[in-house]
RNA sequence: CGGAGAGUAGCUCAGCCUGGUAGAGCACCACGUUCGGGACGUGGGGGCCGGAGGUUCGAAUCCUCUCUCUCCGACCA
């Protein structure tokens, strides 16, 4: 993509309403604009990276045996009265009527809509285990948004539900979906740490919170210090394995957000120089709930003995918007965002330091094409500005390599490479540059 | 929902106290000079001063009401 023909707003000055780090980077960089109280528009920088982390969660759920398809953004309010919670979610949920004066809402959440779906068509245990899933945008009427994306009133959510026959085998849906996050997160770059939660007004009895330590988190949290760097399953992860010591070896560790937090068993269980006391961004939290839904809809299967039981559920969010403000709350430093690979919006900053020169111009062409057919999304900074400008552009944009090309350079036939993370320079030729970056 | 603050150009803000032709920097457009870490000159475009009432000869400025946004707290993926 040329510079010049993308549609990037980036702005020198800081927009007063952003208040942290994430939003105003976000802000900053052209990712986003504001259009009401915890609502955004994603420009299309913004709108590459939601899109990049959508996909891993994607792939993860998937490999984890989950299935995707769609539910409405809107419900009919008849569901939410079968399970009382119609009345029980009060005024986070954003209530409208329809010309014919239908009670409708926007979800914030949608337990009842998937129970609806399953118990209209799944009639037998041998149906089970299965682990529904879909990525959509939810409303919840927060008193109050702040934070940017990561505490939108509107955010796109991945929400699954498992389904199955008894508590053990929920168990065991469960720990798949434990481990699924384990992995989704890691290859995002960032560190998670699962920890005990409340259940909130999803309801059940065991839940975990998947946190990623920022000094700007909402939350504040407790955990042994040997969480943090546990290593996280492969993508070779069995999972219909048994799990359960993957899940164990976290589980045994104490941790724990504010809200479960027991002050008396966290100073007996861990030595005091392992105790972590932080603040955390919670990105993604996984629910037991038994059989909650499935009583009060009537979401029976036939069991092996022909005897129709509730099915056991669970519930696991992660929130794909706001993962784009806690990467770039994780991911930063004083020049601007520092996109891991995997998330970045494009891998490549192409700056060419003399636009306008007939040689640099040439130069630059050829690698962008040839880096492009290579299969690279390559950024090209084609803008008739001067290099500090463009340098200044590139690591607030903070894609992870930056190939720096101008007079100087090109008299040797040399690319300065920078690596945005690590700020390494080195200069290479054109093939080099070529054979480092086509990718295999 | 309690407390605090802010709405003036795309962005950051001055002007308001003490009423008298709407400003600056950045950004944008044109021309020229520049060009290896956010250049400079000249000229130009852009505003119902959040909205509605009121006071006044006259309101961005004073008064009343309202809407929106932000921050602290309580609540939440």
């Amino acid at each position: 993509m040329r510079l010049s023909r993308y549609f990037l707003p980036l702005l020198k000055e800081t927009p007063s309403e952003a208040q942290i780090v994430s939003h105003r980077l976000m802000l900053r960089s052209g990712m986003l604009r504001q259009e009401a109280a915890g609502i955004y528009a994603w420009l299309p920088l913004g709108f590459r990276v939601l899109q990049k982390i959508e996909q891993i969660v994607r792939e993860e759920m998937n490999r984890a045996g989950a299935i995707e398809r769609l539910m409405p953004t809107l419900q009919p309010s008849e569901l939410w009265k079968e399970t009382g919670r119609y009345d029980a979610y009060g005024p986070e949920m954003l209530r409208i009527k329809d010309r014919h004066e239908r009670e409708m809402l926007y979800g914030p959440t949608n337990e009842d809509m998937i129970t609806e779906i399953f118990r209209a068509y799944v009639k037998s245990y041998k149906a089970l285990p299965m682990n529904l899933y879909h990525v959509q945008w939810k409303f919840r009427d927060e008193v109050r948004p702040r934070f940017g994306v990561m505490r939108g009133r509107e955010f796109l959510m991945k929400d699954a539900y498992s389904f199955d026959i008894d508590e053990a085998g929920a168990r065991r849906s469960y720990n798949k979906m434990y481990v699924a996050y384990l992995r989704t997160f890691s290859r995002m770059g960032l560190k998670t740490i699962p920890m005990r939660a409340e259940t909130g007004p999803i309801g059940g009895d065991l839940s975990h919170e998947f946190i990623v330590l920022a000094e700007t988190g909402e939350s504040q949290v407790y955990c042994h210090k040997d969480l943090i760097d546990m290593p996280v399953p492969g993508a070779d992860v069995d999972f219909d394995s048994d799990l359960s010591p993957v899940v164990q070896q976290r589980t045994d560790l104490y941790a724990a957000t504010s809200d479960v937090h027991d002050e008396e068993r966290f100073e007996k269980e861990v030595p005091e120089d392992k105790r972590v006391v932080a603040r955390g961004i919670e990105v993604g939290q996984v629910f037991y709930f038994g059989t909650k839904y499935s009583v009060p809809m009537k979401a029976l299967v036939t069991g092996p003995d022909g005897k129709d039981v509730p099915i056991h559920g669970g519930s696991y969010g992660v929130g794909v918007s706001r993962l784009v403000g806690a990467i770039v709350e994780a991911c930063h430093d004083d020049a601007g965002i520092v996109w891991p690979e995997p998330v970045a919006p494009f891998d490549i900053a192409l700056i060419n330091l003399k636009s306008g020169d007939a040689k640099t111009d040439a130069a630059c062409e050829d690698l962008y094409s040839k880096l492009t057919k290579a299969g690279r999304d390559v950024l090209y900074d084609d803008r008739d500005e001067r290099p500090g400008a463009k340098f200044a552009s590139a690591d607030l944009i903070g894609l992870p390599w930056q190939l720096v090309i101008g007079p100087r350079g090109l008299e040797k036939g040399m690319v300065e490479v920078k690596n945005r993370a690590t700020g390494a320079k080195e200069e290479l030729s054109m093939d080099a540059v070529l054979n480092r970056f086509a990718k295999s």
